[in-house]
DNA sequence: TTTCTTTTACTATTCGTTTCGATAAGTATG
DNA sequence: CATACTTATCGAAACGAATAGTAAAAGAAA
């Protein structure tokens, strides 16, 4: 139905491929005026190549696949506008898949997207390790975010969570918290080792002495943040602040240090994680440290772009730094600029990375 | 790269017109012992049919290109997800491009589903009523979900935001109260004209008058529930319940009588319209009205199968109903079965549509 | 056996593009 | 003036799949 470029041709009373390389810039074997008039009349009759007859020819569709995890959590709908803004500044469209942490609907979204043509393949936040048959069939470049492919973090961008748990804790230390305690994901999240890391990190740092009795599992759920705190409060030399591993628990910290007749921050100071819409809903509202979901986005855009257009190949993965986002919950005066980061942390070493599960639906 | 028609006809031993039909299983025309070997041999070398290829021959694609005002907005991922899940059931899939309230994006969004030659749109979310050019040209069906287009509800998937606000008064009836005050959003949105409408619905059923000093207009923010309740609170005769139009103004307005000394339900209870996460986050968890949005995407990508495969005319509008989601903001025992619904209430007169915007970033 | 059907498989063309090689001018070089 | 080199254009062959038209083989009827 649309215009072809046969009919661009006949109407600008010309061959078919002059009027192609008039509109692939690419080369300029045609007369500077024919392509003037070629393009006039393109717009004229609203010409729209056909991107997958050109792919047909060329093997490139400018098109990328997303295999998502589930499109209605939390992080990914701003994780895939970073990926599509910086995709469509460079022409590039996506087709997106959602998997519900199902490996086979992994392997047949896989296979969707090469039938479709795709030039490459983006996986935002699975918890899956394991290696994918499809996609080494695929033969395309593919790149990860929030997640460890084949044992590695080959090819991925990563949420830098040791360094986010160092701004966090050491904003408390700035205001004078030294019994500070910690309300952490399950253990055998990638995420929370690395948490936990970062707050011992900055503890040594300022030379206070780790305390285990300060640290409790929760399950990154609301309800999880409440008994934690009930027996924080129990403790002989109670805390006087909170470090939650998520927004959360933080909240359900909240909640349970309001029922025991105290305030926040008054009695005790609060930080979360995530920057969710609740941190900034709550009363009061939750001082956090935010993802930057969109720029991670972005770089993974930008990765697949590199190898696409510069074939460049497999890299290190790029650890990305959150930023600390100061509210109510620690007393700290809200939209102060956070007091510079000081801790110094390694990079994590390869023994911190057991299990990766990157962002989990409940989180 | 993949494997194609011809490998596979060279590897089966016959010609690809046969592997064609073998595969494609429309035509008969084809033994069934070859074809159950050509089958075979597909899986084995995991053959996948180039749909590009296909299409510029059928002219049908199986892709559905997804206009979007913005992914990152509360409802439009869970919308997208129905639509989603309905298309790959029946083996579609889709490209999504946001378009960020944008005419000029949106005008550029349809060329580039028309340039990835999809075989039809779905429009969701978006405030403008104007009528595209580009649309016209693309001489594809489309579907649209909350919106208005070319003056008319043609072909589109609405929420029954009457009947949505019916539910949510009348709880608040059959709990007792009398005087039920309506925090509504800006009066021009149809949203609100509609939610008044059920609003008032439900007062005249139950012969309760019509009292214009219990009906405030925010701006769909927390902070417009704030200075509506405290106003109410100063009235000789106070209401003794709040239907806020969102949950972000129900919530401001829950601030507002817990600063005011008062506790909710006890001393006044509240209604939320949404079901927004916070409203099963905050204290109290807040009684409210949920639009389904899944299935209004299922039901609007059935719209767009219903045109593509059975040739379906343009229908007139569908209208979806949302539930009662009854927490504690009310003081009813919360997970009760809500009361059946009773008022009845016309379709929205045409007058009533006056200025459609959908749903919006802020609400 | 021959002729007519039916079943099965093949060849060639098409979809909208890109691109290689060819052609036909025009221009410079000797 | 012949030769070489540009420059501007064209024709035709792909790309991977579907399909109309057709031929060959097999089976049935004469």
């Amino acid at each position: 139905m649309p215009v072809t470029l046969h009919e661009l041709a006949k109407v600008a009373n010309c061959s078919v491929s002059t009027v192609s390389r008039a509109l692939t810039d690419s080369d300029h074997r045609v007369n500077e005026v024919t392509k003037k008039r070629i393009l006039n009349l393109a717009d004229q009759l609203g010409y729209h190549p056909n991107i997958a007859a050109r792919g047909l020819k060329t093997d490139r569709t400018f098109t990328i696949g997303l295999v998502v995890y589930n499109i209605a959590s939390p992080f990914t709908p701003i994780l895939i506008r970073g990926i599509q803004e910086h995709l469509k500044q460079n022409n590039y469209y996506s087709i997106i898949i959602s998997t519900d942490w199902d490996p086979e609907l992994e392997s047949a979204a896989v296979h969707q997207l090469i039938s479709r043509s795709i030039d490459g393949i983006i996986f935002v936040e699975s918890w899956r390790d394991e290696s994918n048959k499809a996609l080494d069939l695929a033969n395309k470049p593919y790149v990860f975010v929030y997640r460890l492919f084949n044992g590695t973090y080959a090819n991925s961008v990563l949420l830098d969570d040791r360094y986010g748990a160092c701004l966090a804790v050491e904003h408390l230390v700035n205001l004078g918290h030294r019994r500070i305690a910690l309300i952490n994901g399950p253990h055998d999240w990638n995420s929370s080792i690395e948490r936990l890391a970062g707050y011992r990190d900055v503890l040594e740092q300022y030379g206070i002495s780790f305390d285990p009795t300060l640290v409790a599992e929760g399950t990154w759920e609301v309800q999880s943040g409440y008994p934690a705190v009930k027996n924080f409060l129990e403790l002989p030399d109670r805390p006087t602040a909170i470090f939650a591993a998520n927004d959360l628990m933080a909240l359900g910290a909240i909640y349970a240090i309001q029922d025991a007749g105290l305030s926040v921050p008054e009695d005790m100071a609060v930080v979360g994680y995530d920057d969710r819409e609740i941190a900034s809903l709550s009363k009061p509202t939750i001082t956090t440290v935010c993802p930057p979901s969109f720029e991670m986005g972005k770089l993974a855009a930008q990765l697949m772009l590199d190898r696409l257009e510069n074939q460049n190949e497999m890299q290190d993965p790029i650890r990305v730094q959150g930023k600390l986002i100061i509210r109510e919950s620690c007393g700290a005066s809200p939209g102060k600029v956070p007091p510079e980061y000081h801790v110094s942390h390694t990079n994590p070493p390869e023994l911190l990375i057991r299990k990766w599960r990157g962002i989990n639906p409940g989180e």
